[in-house]
RNA sequence: GGGCCCGUGGCUUAGCAUGGAUAGAGCGACGGCCUUCUAAGCCGUAGAUCGCGGGUUCAAAUCCCGCCGGGUCCGCCA
């Protein structure tokens, strides 16, 4: 609904309407600072253009009032905008917030190497991803998302060696022990160093066919991605294919690409085959001396194969990897594939320093989800609610608390991770699923008095109730943000704000004892905001509690 | 050494793309609030040289240059 308000402040400024130069704003519901641009052209004092501009102004439905204040011109929304937004959100429900841009969009995330469990790095990956892809959803795209099996590298093969030679560990979970014959092997290898010929001839093996060989790769890159999906389901993250790199050795991608790159005369063959081109500070490998291919020869191959199939593709990807990423643009470009757009992450990092799976190093999110749970269940543990329940409602908790600690974080900062601030429950995330289930709770108690029919009016709103209404009104605003910015922490920041407002209301407002029209109307608002907080909640991957 | 990213109250952080009206929020601290719709809540108070220095501008957290601190990349690794 905020688009449509602000559609019509852009049609109502004519050709002062540039996007450029609208801002959200504590002082009016949208204001221009385009007066201070053009007082600079025109030499005048920015009051004076602002108030020229107003004097021309056609005004539309939506818009109630203008005025030209310290050279800005203010924008407020009209009663009709105020009504009509309650009363659609009231009426689409689950829908309310969708656009409807179209396009098939490719979402890439997570990827972890199958050696092991995802750690709290992996997972900043994941709800990144996984968020993006609720969002890029909800704005209409038609999404699939993709967990690319890094099953061919040299850790893959030390892994089944690994796994072959130590044995699994059943007292763990199956990636868990997988990880701890991952580590065993690597110590090995450390301690045996002409043992390193294994890994080199399984690889080739690997790469070449072999059926036994394939066979083993598959049993132990299964076992890690058994405990690897685990994981994601438990934190609400789902991959609607899981495509293995080997898959593009042996559907002849890799070899197209290759030839592809040949027949340009960009590949220099001495023994390595190595691409040639002036324009870049590195030479990239893409087949080594024994005739393996290398990760970003695979990798390309897959993003061709992606090219053809998908409109966009967007991968999520660490900032180690920027370097990686634009050769792997530039290869794509050469080839004339559609290039994806990355979003990369900052390291989530340990007090201690940056973390290692081959090292053992790490927090995995296993245990983080594990200890979040405890402590979301300590909460509730002494209340009067069922068991079944009170497990229900500390693992929504717990994965809430978790999700959104990770989301909120621009994607652009560094994170060190804090066992004490990551286990504190009595901020962010539960403060949002407070607010959903205290709605709630108003319109149960609003039933079960016999609910009246909801009507919101205008013209009775406070300030409070207007400010509430307004940012109800921004929902799908900030979805279109984050599909232009690939910034999904904005969102995390826009649901916050509904939470905190409403909580404003809430103390402020009392909804069933107040008298016919303003509990109608009262009763609308809470509705549309348990609405808003619910959709908003699903688009983070945070279960909406109505009970807490 | 070169490239990229980060640096905002004690801590975490928004704002930076597109310069503009008092730098917004949470945690923590301190003081208060449960005969009132969920206290996982609420109210109040204290707390900021927006890393440092220059520049551009009527106006800089935001743009430019230099520097400092931290991270990261620069593999026939992935």
């Amino acid at each position: 609904m905020f688009l449509k308000f602000r559609q019509q402040v852009i049609e109502a400024l004519k050709e002062y309407g540039d996007e450029k130069f609208l801002r959200e704003s504590d002082h009016a519901d949208l204001s221009s600072t385009i007066a201070f641009k053009i007082s600079k052209e025109k030499n005048q004092k920015p009051q004076e253009v602002a108030e020229s501009i107003l004097e021309n102004l056609e005004l539309k439905e939506y818009i109630g009032s203008v005025e030209a204040l310290n050279g800005y011109i203010n924008f407020f929304a009209s009663y009709e905008f105020l009504e009509d937004t309650i009363n659609s959100i009231i009426d689409l429900d689950e829908n309310y917030g969708s656009l409807s841009i179209k396009g098939n969009v490719l979402i890439e995330h997570t990827s972890a190497n199958p050696d092991g469990p995802l750690h709290i790095g992996h997972i900043r990956n994941s709800i990144i991803g996984d968020t993006l892809a609720r969002i890029f959803r909800k704005a209409g795209y038609n999404v699939t998302t993709h967990y690319y099996v890094n099953d061919m590298g040299r850790q893959m093969a030390i892994t089944v060696l690994g796994v072959e030679r130590f044995g699994v560990d059943s007292s763990l979970k199956i990636d868990h022990a997988v990880a701890k014959a991952y580590i065993q092997m690597n110590k090995f290898l450390d301690e045996n160093p002409d043992f390193d010929k294994e890994v080199g001839k399984l690889m080739i093996e690997y790469e070449q066919g072999d059926e036994e060989v394939v066979k083993r790769f598959r049993e132990v890159v299964n076992m890690a991605l058994k405990g690897i999906r685990e994981t994601l389901t438990k934190l609400n993250v789902r991959h609607d294919e899981y495509v293995w790199e080997s898959e593009f050795i042996r559907n002849g991608y890799v070899d197209r690409i290759l030839n592809e790159l040949d027949s340009k005369n960009l590949i220099r063959k001495d023994g390595a085959w190595i691409l040639e081109i002036d324009d870049f500070e590195k030479e990239i490998v893409l087949k080594r001396e024994n005739g393996t291919t290398v990760y970003i020869t695979r990798d390309v191959a897959y993003h061709v194969w992606k090219s053809e199939r998908f409109e966009e593709s967007i991968n999520v990807l660490g900032a180690d990897h920027k370097l990686y990423g634009m050769q792997l643009k530039k290869l794509l470009e050469i080839l004339s594939a559609k290039l994806p757009k990355i979003v990369f992450f900052e390291f989530v990092s340990l007090p201690e320093g940056s973390m290692s799976t081959r090292r053992g190093k790490f927090i995995s999110a296993d245990e983080l989800i594990d200890k979040l749970y405890r402590e979301a269940y300590k909460i509730i543990e002494g209340r009067e609610i069922d068991e079944e329940e009170k497990k229900r409602i500390a693992k929504a908790v717990a994965i809430a608390a978790l999700r959104y600690d990770f989301v909120k974080i621009a994607p652009e900062k560094p994170m060190t991770f804090d066992w004490k601030k990551a286990l504190g429950l009595e901020n962010t995330a539960n403060y949002i699923q407070y607010s959903h289930a205290r709605a709630c709770s108003i319109l149960r108690n609003a039933v079960s008095q016999g609910m009246p029919d909801l009507e919101f009016i205008g013209e009775i709103c406070s300030d409070i109730e207007r400010k509430l209404v307004m940012l109800l009104s921004k929902f799908s605003y900030y979805v279109l943000r984050v599909v232009k910015e690939l910034r999904p922490n904005v969102f995390a920041d826009y649901i916050m704000n509904v939470a905190i407002t409403f909580n404003e209301f809430y103390r402020t407002h009392p909804v069933l004892k107040a008298e016919s029209d303003y509990r109608m109307h009262r009763l609308a608002i809470v509705d549309a905001t348990r609405i808003v907080l619910r959709n908003g909640l699903e688009l983070l991957g945070i279960e909406a509690l109505e009970k807490m």
